[in-house]
DNA sequence: CCAATACATTACTACTAGGTAATGTATTGG
DNA sequence: CCAATACATTACCTAGTAGTAATGTATTGG
């Protein structure tokens, strides 16, 4: 059983710290441009790395809400919570508003076109 | 003296590791909000620390080309680098494009609202 | 000038956390 | 059924780092 995530306190130091590793970050990538992996489908992409290492990963992933899981059989599929990133990051976002704007033009471009892509 | 920013490889793996820290961010936070202060303004928001650890955060975040100093006199005049977060955020931020269209729409309106208020 | 001020820098310590290895727990093909 | 599969979990080790303390370096008021 994962525990709930808590919304309130320090929920943006653990964004960051889990966003901070590099290995997690990959493992969102990942799950981004290819929607469900398994465990042993992510292991696979990390050949110097040991397959509970990223099991490790999910499970703080998992805590942290970020990523969601269902289970297939004896295997877990992994998957991104779709809008649980950009939840926990436009709060912190908003701070830097005013140094964003020209920033967001460019950004709300690429998501509206990938939008159109991969929909 | 304080070396270059490296633009190309870890250069997000470096800005994530930066972030993960809450004192450095609310380092940054600090500065966005008030526009400029010297290290000892800073030290004197942080009562449980040493000024000269103030100190070395800020040599970080210049280093990594986040926060610019300038010197008056005896002392050190931070403040934020304009765009430099949002260049170095933009292009993972591109990576989840389709996740965060929605999102998108809510942190351009605060953007250009909180534009208004402070320019 | 020079003591005091304002930071920067270096050396050191303690804690965090990513990694591995070993073990535990469901699940299922045969 | 049961051995094998697919993860999860625990214990442990180690490297990286935030913090302090001490020292170094400009700068300036008096």
């Amino acid at each position: 059983m994962v525990p709930d995530p808590v919304p309130g306190a320090g929920a943006t130091d653990d964004l960051f710290k889990l966003l901070a590793d590099p290995t997690r970050r990959r493992i969102l990538d990942l799950l981004a441009e290819r929607g469900t992996l398994t465990v042993g489908q992510l292991a696979a992409e990390f050949p110097d790395l040991v397959p509970s290492g990223i099991s490790k990963h999910l499970m703080s992933l998992r805590a942290a809400g970020l990523v969601r899981a269902t289970r297939d059989g004896r295997q877990r599929l992994y998957r991104i919570d779709p809008d649980a990133l950009s939840t926990a990051l436009v709060p912190w976002l908003a701070r830097y508003a005013p140094y964003w704007a020209d920033a967001l033009a460019r950004l709300r471009v690429l998501a509206e076109r990938d939008r159109e892509r991969t929909r």
